[in-house]
DNA sequence: GCCGTTTTCGGCCCGACTGTTTTCAGTCG
């Protein structure tokens, strides 16, 4: 059982007891859990193996650690199995919709026997939901597009799909009349993976209804989901929500702390200032009176400390500025506390790019276009990694085309100076581990990198073999792609990552972050397990194109993510370091 | 249910918008 699995398991837990009406605190505690849970970079069942005390997490407590083990060794909760004889687990699925909460889910339970979102759209069909207390016109149609926007999304949107959707709304609000700045916050500015929604910060002295109006005017809105003064949003016609909150500048900084998230680290921060004596909103940062009765309280209220920059909002709570990507409240704030941030790694840190494609296999430029559009990057070196013959479709190399390549390669040396052409190829590990080339070709190529692109449905224990194996052959370097995973898409094979991950250190094998969008593997928690074990990461594109090239930005920001330093990534090293490196076992 | 430079008990982040409400509950982020 994955970590997942236990925090799904959890959150459903959580969802129940909320519908069922139990203390707000102690389903509180549970989220906490699994934001804990979904955060942690070993797995659970490892650390249980291990004899590892679980109440050394944060949020979890003896009765949340009791739940997980019981459900890693029996695949069940009894806490869980309780609930669910007095109510189906599928009830927890209505509060995945917009508009629906556990009040609403609960009522529709008791009154109308809506048991999942399937029931409820029969419901809605039928006219009986309007006739709730508490329902109406206005919310069933609410709930209709809800469960429209379910089916059609039920994944999220990738982070290069957002880019694109939203560029054009970008540019409407920068001419919008009397607004200063607009600044994109959310999960997007803290460059998840996938993003849910948008949210986007305008400054603006005033009454905002202006700006908002403008907003929802915008011609690709689908639909107009509510608008105020200070906030409205829209649906685009993709599904994708953008929300827009107008803040005057001197509150601009606290704004974008509030809206960039994530709620975890937000928490985190406004219960720190609590211990301070300040209160900490959108609007600012202040010292509550002496005298304030929190009946009566407004938000501004108390003396202003901060609230225009984010640094200084920071600053007033003790700590220096976070960068977005590590607000996860996965131990940035104790870093910040101490001044110890790490010095994340940026995209010109990046020095060359150790996966890519051309037309000797499923590329769609020339080898040369390839290694010109990379020195054109600035980089100083470049991997062309070709598929293996094993990738027959796309005219894999033989042992015979690899040697080909090699002079076409040193011809292109020839011709393009100022960076190094590396010979490659992305290898295949066949079914049973082994390479897909002559240990002859292995020998004699610059980088060997492998991967996966077949029988990816083995049991967990074979696939994990097959991978340690590969690794272990004397020639590899590079675990590219390492789970498989397609964000929305596919899911990561079953395997062993922590071993894997274990033997990379083990072996000195580097593993992949691959940017590419559609896959970013490994995620930002894997990626940082890696760095705690000490293995090296390398970002590469797997372009199929010169325009691929540019993906790497994705990566670096996973890498970020995951907290990695230029140290910690093998392709930031100079040339000479790296050549160093692929020399390591001479 | 969790947690502790104020605590082993008594707190636990906070404001905006919507819809169905004649004064506020529910939901969201």
């Amino acid at each position: 059982m994955e970590n997942l699995d236990v925090a799904r398991t959890l959150t459903t837990l959580a969802d129940l007891l909320e519908i069922q009406g139990a203390n707000p605190f102690r389903i509180r505690a549970y989220r906490n859990a699994v934001n804990s849970v979904n955060s942690l970079s070993r797995p659970l069942t490892a650390m249980v193996s291990a004899g590892e005390d679980l109440t050394e997490l944060p949020g979890v407590g003896k009765s949340v650690a009791h739940h997980i083990v019981e459900l890693l060794e029996t695949g069940r909760i009894e806490r869980l199995d309780e609930i669910t004889t007095d109510m189906p687990v599928t009830l927890a699925e209505l509060m995945r919709l917009d508009g629906v909460g556990p009040k609403k889910a609960k009522k529709l339970f008791d009154e109308l026997d809506v048991k999942s979102v399937d029931d409820l759209a029969v419901e809605l069909d039928a006219g009986t939901v309007q006739e709730l207390d508490g329902f109406g016109v206005r919310s069933v149609e609410k709930i209709r597009h809800a469960i429209e926007d379910y089916r059609k999304h039920i994944g999220r949107f990738q982070i290069n799909e957002v880019e694109m959707l939203i560029a054009g709304l970008l540019e409407y609000l920068a001419v919008a009349p009397g607004v200063e700045k607009v600044e994109v916050a959310g999960s997007l500015r803290r460059r998840k993976e996938t993003i849910g929604d948008v949210d986007i910060l305008a400054a603006y002295e005033g009454d905002g209804t202006p700006v908002v109006d403008h907003f929802v005017a915008f011609d690709g809105a689908a639909r107009i989901v509510g608008a105020g003064p200070t906030k409205g949003s829209i649906v685009l016609h993709s599904g994708l929500q953008v929300d827009l909150r107008v803040i005057p500048t001197r509150s601009f900084g606290s704004a974008l702390v509030y809206f960039t998230g994530s709620k975890e680290h937000n928490v985190a921060i406004r219960t720190g200032a609590v211990r301070r004596g300040l209160r900490v909103n959108e609007w600012g940062v202040f010292r509550v009176p002496e005298d304030a009765d929190p009946e009566e309280s407004d938000k501004e209220d108390g003396e202003r400390l901060a609230g225009d920059t984010e640094e200084g909002v920071y600053a007033t709570l003790g700590l220096t500025w976070v960068p977005p990507v590590l607000r996860e409240n996965r131990g940035e704030i104790e870093a910040a506390r101490c001044g110890e941030v790490p010095e994340l790694v940026t995209l010109a840190d990046i020095r060359g790019d150790l996966q890519m494609h051309s037309t000797w296999s499923d590329g769609k430029a020339t080898l040369e276009e390839m290694a010109v559009a990379c020195k054109d990057l600035g980089y100083e070196y470049v991997a062309i990694t070709d598929h293996s013959q094993a990738m027959a479709m796309v005219q894999g190399l033989t042992p015979a085309r690899t040697r080909e390549q090699w002079v076409e390669i040193e011809e292109i040396r020839e011709r393009v100076d100022g960076i190094a052409i590396l010979r490659s190829a992305e290898i295949d590990i066949l079914k049973d581990g082994s390479l897909d080339m002559t240990d002859e070709i292995l020998e004699e190529l610059d980088l060997v990198v492998v991967s996966i692109h077949s029988f990816m449905d083995l049991p967990r224990k074979a696939m994990t073999e097959r991978i340690l194996k590969a690794m272990a052959h004397p020639s590899v370097d590079i675990l590219a792609h390492p789970t498989g995973r397609r964000i929305n898409r596919r899911e990561p094979y079953d395997l062993d990552l922590e071993s894997v991950l274990e033997a990379a250190a083990e072996l000195d094998v580097a593993v992949e972050l691959n940017a590419n969008p559609n896959r970013l593997d490994l995620n930002d928690i894997q990626v940082h397990r890696a760095k705690e074990l000490g293995v090296q990461v390398v970002i590469s594109t797997d372009a199929h194109s010169p325009r691929g090239l540019l993906d790497m930005r994705f990566g670096v920001d996973q890498a970020r993510r995951g907290w990695l330093e230029a140290g910690d990534v093998l392709n930031a090293r100079s040339l000479v370091d790296f050549t160093t490196w692929l020399g390591r076992r001479a």
